[in-house]
DNA sequence: GTAATAGTGTCTTTGAGACAATATTAG
DNA sequence: CTAATATTGTCTCAAAGACACTATTAC
């Protein structure tokens, strides 16, 4: 049998769909959009649409998530650090039953944004709204959460573990602040993607004595009330050995 | 703009393509094809092939892997604890340019694998070898490796640092493994795979201590020389936590 | 003053890294 | 015997976890 018969090949639809995650009020929460139309109509879905013939997979994503929050992607030209998504490739969704109507095989994307100061997250005429991932997936304990369009229940789930384990081992966390924050912020945000009380004292000296996380930026805030606060930035490191420990697991 | 429209969505072609990777004479070694046709003919490829209509993702990456290998996935019913490869999704490529012919949109899949009692690892007419990663990636130091077929150099690379990074975290490194193996093969397998030595009493210490990683099999072999050794099969464990330090990095 | 958060320090324990020494086979 | 590998053990050091304490603001 030859590869890439390009006379003969079965037609398949792709699409993107987006993980959009961020950090509201000590909770994780991520974009999602009410379909209105069939299949699901009425349904609580992730963002996302078709790849264009001309347009790469990564291309695409950045686009839907442009159009959806206005974020722009780290990297993308003309943006300044600080502003602007993480985006990454999540994993590709194919099962030949996910849409009732035709073949389509989805590569979902995990976008990591700071809290967006626009409490209307939508550009568009869909309603969209930020979810706590905990009401969306459930808690356990026969809390299964809610019932999402197609399989995106799933892929929201492998977009969160992604977050929640790629926070260990990288500087990630940051893409959750604003472009100048403090080390408690920064903490409330493991906090808030893990679910768990963290020390402060112990995360203090873990951060600061990593090389390359974070920046010095000079100033001090109040924001948080008490004593002010040191402000850095995302340094330039990637990746963080040895990893921050995530509790219990 | 709708989503899913289904009267006119832009058609693609999927295809899945194969990383299989084994340990061979203390080498990481991926399973590779020859082109016989156009595009990129008399190129070495990774194998692989179009998803048909009515299949998972998966299923065509196992239904490849077979063709090519013989061999069955593990969890795949009638497989037996031991036998089979390890398979798992790795990444999505679907650069506009990939295939100069037509869309292609290619699931890229990682299989790791036990060395292979048989040296001809292709079922079909097209010749195949397993060739040491090193030969086709390079070392480094403006040595670029290979000329592969489409983006496989790519795909390649992406598949070997997945598999280096994943041993670290997870017991996956004995699907390198045949069903059972001593202490000193693991060790091997991992300083091949990391391309390091290890200290082979701290090794010994790390993985019997760790529980669940190894599951005592009862007999002994001399199949490596030297002092008898204990067998052992894999374990239940999945993840390895504390994880194993690969040095250096 | 109180309440809140930020920042520094100390002690203990776990576990990795660097070794030495002994055990058991093949030849 | 020698050569090869397996296995157990010991010492040191880096780093996480569990605390106490001081510092600086708002009120």
């Amino acid at each position: 049998m030859s590869r890439y018969d390009p006379s003969a090949f079965p037609p398949f639809a792709v699409t993107v769909d987006l993980v959009v995650l961020t950090v509201r009020d000590h909770a994780l929460c991520a974009l999602m959009v009410r379909r209105g139309e069939p299949p699901f109509q009425g349904f609580w879905a992730l963002p996302g649409g078709f790849v264009r013939p001309d347009e790469g997979l990564i291309e695409a994503a950045a686009r839907e998530l442009a159009e959806e929050t206005g974020l722009r992607t780290h990297g993308a030209p003309g943006t300044g650090p600080g502003v602007g998504a993480h985006l990454e490739q999540l994993a590709t969704y194919g099962d030949p039953q996910r849409d009732p109507r035709l073949r389509v095989v989805s590569v979902a994307y995990l976008a990591l944004a700071p809290d967006l100061p626009t409490p209307r997250p939508g550009g568009d005429v869909r309603s969209a709204r930020w979810a706590p991932v905990e009401e969306l997936l459930g808690r356990g304990k026969g809390d299964d959460g809610m019932l999402l369009a197609f399989d995106h229940t799933e892929i929201l789930a492998d977009g969160v573990e992604r977050a929640r384990s790629k926070i260990e081992y990288s500087a990630l966390a940051t893409a959750f602040c604003p472009e100048e924050f403090t080390v408690g912020e920064l903490r409330r945000v493991y906090e808030s993607v893990w679910g768990v009380q963290l020390d402060p004292r112990n995360f203090h000296r873990k951060v600061t004595g990593t090389p390359g996380f974070l920046l010095p930026a000079g100033g001090t805030t109040t924001r948080q009330g008490g004593r002010p606060a040191q402000l850095f930035r995302a340094g330039g490191a990637t990746v963080l050995n040895p990893p921050m420990l995530r509790p219990d697991s």
